[in-house]
DNA sequence: AGTCCACCGGAAAACATGGCAA
DNA sequence: TTGCCATGTTTTCCGGTGGACT
């Protein structure tokens, strides 16, 4: 099928510079707002109207958003600040906001940093104590005098590795605070997350909460559908298709992330293979690439104990058919050995094989032999063998 | 009916690591 | 920098267990 005639386009091609698959591949980009979310009107209204409320001189009420993964909670909460950013001077109040996720600004100081930088305030990378930002933040708020809205992505992450001290003091910013007005809003996709607040951040953060609903496969359908005539030409991609793919993500937990991906991943093979059409096949072939890709990011991201583990379990299970502790534990020490390490205990790798069991790498479950003893039946996956084998070649 | 294997898995102590205040 | 505390990892210790075998 390659014309010989243009070889620079066909290069451009190849390299992702001009698509025939593609239109906009952002749109199925994670952290990409569309114009409108289907299926989440109530929760818009609710926070929109929660905001209005606080941009009204009242005293703010902050939000708690929660549900799973995939849900909409960021794009909702994006979405409706920034509409009220749009029409702020249309009903007369000054009205900024700043996003952080605190996965990925994962310090005190660089969360307020960030919060401090969507006010205009110049902050150093380093070199001053928290409680200066903190300080700076106010003074630069009670200056400008309007609502500034503080959107917490993954509080969660944040809470559990640092504590609740910064929400608690954000959250009664407002007492220093003379014109200006903050309100917070945080996302978190753990649902037990609050009960590990101190009760004062908890009744002053979850004054109002909103709670999002995993979307059913035809509610993904729908969204799905809209990011795709953005996405994708015109004729690459039709509605079974489409379907399909809603139908596989609505099958875990209704992630819409998981689906956009697959969409998105689908639509890169199909360019890959350069064909202009995506079909069933491809969004298949897209489900077992990003289920690899998991299972290499896990394991690459184990100790090397872990590892060895692993590798012994494979060998064992790929010969024999499952493992037992014991088996388990021989080859490991064997192992151990050729690396010149100190094995770990058995006790200790027991648990190890707990936790790869957790992990959906291997599946364990203890049996009793009678008596040849009780033990761990060791088993795997056997589309998993493959894959894990190549994730763990570099043991050799 | 009783034994006994080959581990399981809880508890706690020992050790390692890392953040933080002084 | 130092010392402290919290947290996570690993070892030590040990009672417990289901069922094949006698």
């Amino acid at each position: 099928m390659s014309s010989t005639h243009d070889v620079i386009e066909e290069i451009l091609r190849k390299r992702g510079l001009v698509s025939r698959i593609f239109a906009n591949r952002e749109v199925l980009h994670p952290d990409y707002v569309p114009d409108s979310l289907p299926h989440r009107e109530r929760e818009i209204t609710k926070l929109a109207e929660i905001l209005v409320i606080s941009a009204k001189g009242e005293r703010p009420s902050n939000v708690f958003l929660y549900g799973l993964t995939g849900t909409g909670k960021t794009a909702v909460a994006k979405y409706v600040v920034k509409k009220l950013v749009e029409k702020a001077s249309a009903f007369g109040v000054r009205l900024n906001y700043a996003y952080v996720n605190t996965r990925k600004v994962d310090t005190a100081y660089k969360v307020l940093a960030s919060i401090a930088a969507s006010l205009g305030l110049k902050v150093p990378h380093t070199g001053l104590a928290v409680s200066e930002i903190y300080r700076r933040y106010i003074s630069a708020l009670n200056s400008w005098n309007g609502l500034h809205i503080v959107i917490l992505d993954e509080i969660d992450f944040f809470v559990k590795k640092h504590g609740d001290d910064i929400l608690y003091k954000l959250l009664r910013v407002n007492e220093d605070l003379s014109n200006a007005r903050v309100s917070v809003i945080g996302i978190t996709n753990d649902l037990n997350f609050v009960e590990e607040l101190d009760p004062r951040v908890r009744s002053s953060l979850g004054e109002e909460e909103i709670v999002f609903q995993p979307y059913n496969a035809d509610q993904l359908f729908t969204i799905l559908k809209q990011r795709a005539e953005l996405a994708f030409k015109p004729g690459v991609i039709d509605d079974s298709i489409i379907s399909y793919c809603a139908a596989l993500a609505a099958r875990e937990h209704g992630d819409a992330r998981r689906a956009l991906d697959l969409l998105r991943v689908s639509g890169e093979i199909a360019e890959r293979e350069g064909v202009d059409k995506v079909t069933i096949e491809h969004v298949k072939k897209a489900s077992l690439e990003i289920e690899e890709n998991k299972i290499y990011q896990s394991i690459a991201s184990l100790p090397l104990h872990q590892k060895l583990v692993l590798k012994s379990i494979l060998e064992i299970v790929t010969s024999k058919g499952y493992a037992s502790t014991g088996d388990v534990y021989a080859k490991y020490v064997e192992k151990t050995r050729h690396f010149s390490l100190e094995p770990l205990t058995m006790r200790r790798v027991s648990d190890i094989i707990s936790q790869l069991d957790m992990m959906g790498l291997i599946m364990a479950e203890v049996t009793s032999r009678g008596r040849y003893g009780v033990t761990k039946m060791i088993k795997m996956r056997e589309d998993f063998i493959p894959i894990i084998e190549k994730a763990l070649r570099d043991l050799d």
